[in-house]
DNA sequence: GCACATGATGTGCATGCGCTTACTAGCTTG
DNA sequence: CAAGCTAGTAAGCGCATGCACATCATGTGC
């Protein structure tokens, strides 16, 4: 037990393939990477201004505006001043843009399902749920618990 | 099935989060993401010259030799001309690295082991087995498949 | 009403990385 | 031996990112 690989180890190559798989796709859809995770946030997402979006799909609050002009543009969302707060912009996905988050999800779950398919039952299911489990936990129940933690979030290399 | 989440969108946060929690341990032991990397390759492969670490690490070739430097000045390593081939360098790891290596291997792991606890004892092992029979598979084998494919890994955002 | 906080946006800086080019020393093959 | 290839090194370009401010319109608490 001790000598298994780091997790970060396996995942790295793995996501990076299964980004690498998602690029034509989204290239054909003529989204950006983040586009469709905004789409996403949108679509099955309780996210209402960018400052929240931005949280949500842990982007730096100043790269969304570009990303968002590109969307609304291509007029998959909408940006509506909120009559409540009229600093704030409601952000809403449009049919379009629902239309196109979904087929894109299609094509690229298309692709994950053959990959999973190679994959006995039992890990395949295992795998999916234990996804799942991590993936609704908070960050902070990952990242924290050792006993260094925080205090050194500084960069050392120099 | 259809409506789960992109496989990407769930291990984007996750690896996210992982190698949060391991910068600060990488941190107290002075050694770089890209350090540990090498010190992994170097302690259990059969990787002998920098050609091949690059290759076997993902990393760039020109980018590794700073890396290196900064190991090989730590003791961590040790890079000596072949005398087969002059022009190569014959990395070795110390037996100082291999204890560095694996102590924060340890460390992390444990980090990791904490997480993995919280999962059903089904799901950990399906999760451990599908995950290491993914990083198994070529990275063609998960990328291809779409009928697109490498056609179109040209960068279209512009 | 005024001080302060907040949402959206824009600008600028430093970093890290992938890619390319160039150069040297040293192999290899015809 | 000459031509061509390879390993390592160095320097630079372009891009995406994270961070820090700055600005402006608007809300909120005292």
């Amino acid at each position: 037990m001790t000598s298994r690989r780091d997790l970060a180890e396996m995942l790295h190559p793995l996501l990076q393939s299964l980004i690498a798989a998602e690029r034509p796709v989204l290239a054909a859809h003529r989204v950006s990477m983040w586009g469709y995770a905004v789409l996403g946030a949108l679509d099955d997402g309780s996210v209402r201004t960018q400052a929240a979006l931005a949280e949500a799909i842990g982007a730096d609050k100043t790269r969304i505006i570009g990303i968002l002009d590109k969307l609304q543009a291509a007029g998959l969302i909408t940006r509506d001043p909120d009559p409540q707060d009229r600093r704030a912009r409601i952000l809403t996905i449009t049919g379009e843009g629902r239309k196109m988050r979904r087929s894109i999800r299609a094509e690229i779950q298309a692709n994950e399902d053959r990959l999973l398919a190679r994959l006995p039952e039992a890990d395949r299911h295992g795998f999916l749920r234990a996804l799942q489990a991590l993936h609704r936990l908070p960050r902070e129940q990952i990242t924290n618990g050792s006993p260094l933690d925080r205090r050194l979030t500084q960069r050392r290399d120099r």
